[in-house]
RNA sequence: GGAGAGAUGGCUGAGUGGUCGAAAGCGCUCCCCUGCUAAGGGAGUAUACGUUAAUAGCGUAUCGAGGGUUCGAAUCCCUCUCUCUCCGCCA
């Protein structure tokens, strides 16, 4: 949530701030609507003033055992006047609300223009592309070749967007995800993080995806719903709701592996075929809460974090800072890490690490105190990829393949695969 | 799933309709006293919102959440959530 301070005294700063998202704010009708709520909002207080001095006063007369009929004559028609103008401001304010729940964050100044992903600019690259002698083939093949990747019997189970991983693969994955989580916490700093993959509609108001884009979610029909996970974020920064930190309990750094859940709904024709987009996937997640002067830095760190797994799996990739058009509804900032996959011949999305300053911490009003003045103040929030497993394991199976369609097992994760060097 | 008990400020914990935003203790901050330490005395110490130049005043809201009764609710009623104890079931 932007600051409604700032919406009433800047609408129209921020409003060309979110145009350049193409995002149309309605300046001029929410200060309209805004200058109706501090005339109801100031009516009511009054009410409810004159209110809280009447009942005192009753209460006092009553305990000289003076007589109470002619001050309860008096305040007789207060109670339906305050209940009209109670009524009128909590709708008003529920509207300003729905409005504010629905702006997307302000942008950094550094996020470069532009409509689409064509627009996104590249920062650096890192390694060099493989050569092969042969044909390069993709994952699809490469797996269904080995007899470890399935989707035929993952569409009868589930469907589209579905896949069933046997044997050397399904253990690359996990390889890939025990790498990461075990660079990320003895090298990086990160707590390790179990978490809940089953979350209540309040969690995911405060990182963003709700109200707006319940769509792209499942959502359980029991009496109460439970939403599935579509990130890890969802939980982990959520772990700051309702809480005021000390200044010294920050930077908080946590990680955690879940699987993440997405409907999907919209991408229908895009990326149908394979493992890049579906319903369900594995990724290790980072998230940082930090001190509001912080969360530049840790971005520019976040993002080294996540490089280091691309570079340790010395898979080649590049940084995009994503555009204006681009970037994500809760990020001010955002680098994307995207990954060299031979069977495409083009760059993909890998990882996604996003500054989201205040605007997650205000939603679900999370502080940390100053350690000067003693007075909490909103924390900043950031949440990156650490990586994408199933795009990982893609990305081993592409970059690793041999001309004979066997695999060759990342010398990082040897350990991990009980010193297999070949998924044959 | 069954039965019962709870949820109050940073913590412990009082408070069953009327100056209660809330006793007391602990903790913390500042001051005083005491030639260090310890002990003692005093003052202060929630958050959000509104108004405002103001983190000065003033006002409003908040005692798990939401609704209700009432001139007035931490206190009474209803619904929900969560925690604890016992029983049952279960990886």
């Amino acid at each position: 949530m932007i600051d409604p301070k700032l919406l009433r005294s800047d609408a129209v700063g921020v409003a060309s701030n979110l145009a350049r998202r193409g995002f149309a704010f309605d300046a001029d009708a929410y200060l309209a609507l805004e200058d109706k709520r501090k005339t109801l909002q100031v009516d009511t207080e009054s009410l409810q003033s004159e209110r809280n001095k009447s009942a005192k006063r009753i209460g006092q007369a009553k305990a000289k055992g003076e007589d109470i009929e002619p001050l309860l004559a008096a305040v007789n028609d207060l109670g339906a006047r305050l209940e009209a103008a109670e009524a009128s401001l909590q709708s008003v304010q529920t509207e300003l609300r729905d409005i504010e729940l629905g702006l997307p964050n302000l942008l950094s100044d550094d996020v470069p223009d532009g409509d689409s992903e064509d627009d996104n600019v590249e920062l650096r690259r890192w390694g060099s592309v493989p050569e092969f002698a042969f044909e390069a083939k993709d994952h699809i093949e490469l797996g269904e070749a080995l007899g470890g990747l399935d989707f035929d019997t993952a569409a009868k189970v589930s469907g589209a967007r579905f896949a069933v991983m046997q044997g050397g693969l399904a253990r690359l994955q996990r390889a890939l995800i025990q790498f990461m989580l075990d660079t990320h916490t003895s090298e990086h700093g990160y707590q390790e993080t179990y978490v809940p993959y089953l979350v209540h509609a309040h969690a995911l108001e405060g990182t963003g995806q709700l109200p707006k884009f319940e769509a792209d979610l499942f959502k359980t029909t029991t009496e109460r719903p439970y939403y599935l996970i579509p990130t890890a974020e969802v939980p982990l920064t959520n772990l700051g709701r309702d809480r005021i930190f000390e200044a010294e309990d920050l930077p908080l750094r946590l990680t955690a592996h879940t699987p993440c859940f997405r409907s999907e709904a919209g991408s229908h024709g895009q990326d149908t075929r394979g493992m890049i987009r579906q319903h369900q996937f594995e990724k290790v997640e980072l998230v940082h809460l930090v001190n509001a002067n912080e969360s530049k830095d840790a971005l520019e760190a976040m993002t080294a974090h996540a490089e280091t797994i691309l570079q340790r799996l010395e898979l080649p990739y590049r940084v995009v800072a994503l555009c204006a058009g681009d970037i994500g509804f809760g990020a001010t900032r955002t680098y994307d890490l995207e990954v060299w996959l031979p069977g495409q011949q083009r760059y993909r999305e890998i990882s996604s690490c996003s500054n989201c300053n205040d605007f997650q911490a205000r939603r679900m009003k999370g502080r940390v105190r100053n350690a000067e003045t003693g007075k909490p103040e909103l924390l900043h929030t950031l949440n990156g990829s650490g990586v994408a497993a199933g795009r990982a394991l893609i990305a081993v199976l592409e970059n690793y393949q041999n001309e004979d369609g066997s695999v060759r097992v990342p010398d990082v994760l040897k350990p991990y695969m009980g010193g297999i060097g070949t998924i044959a």
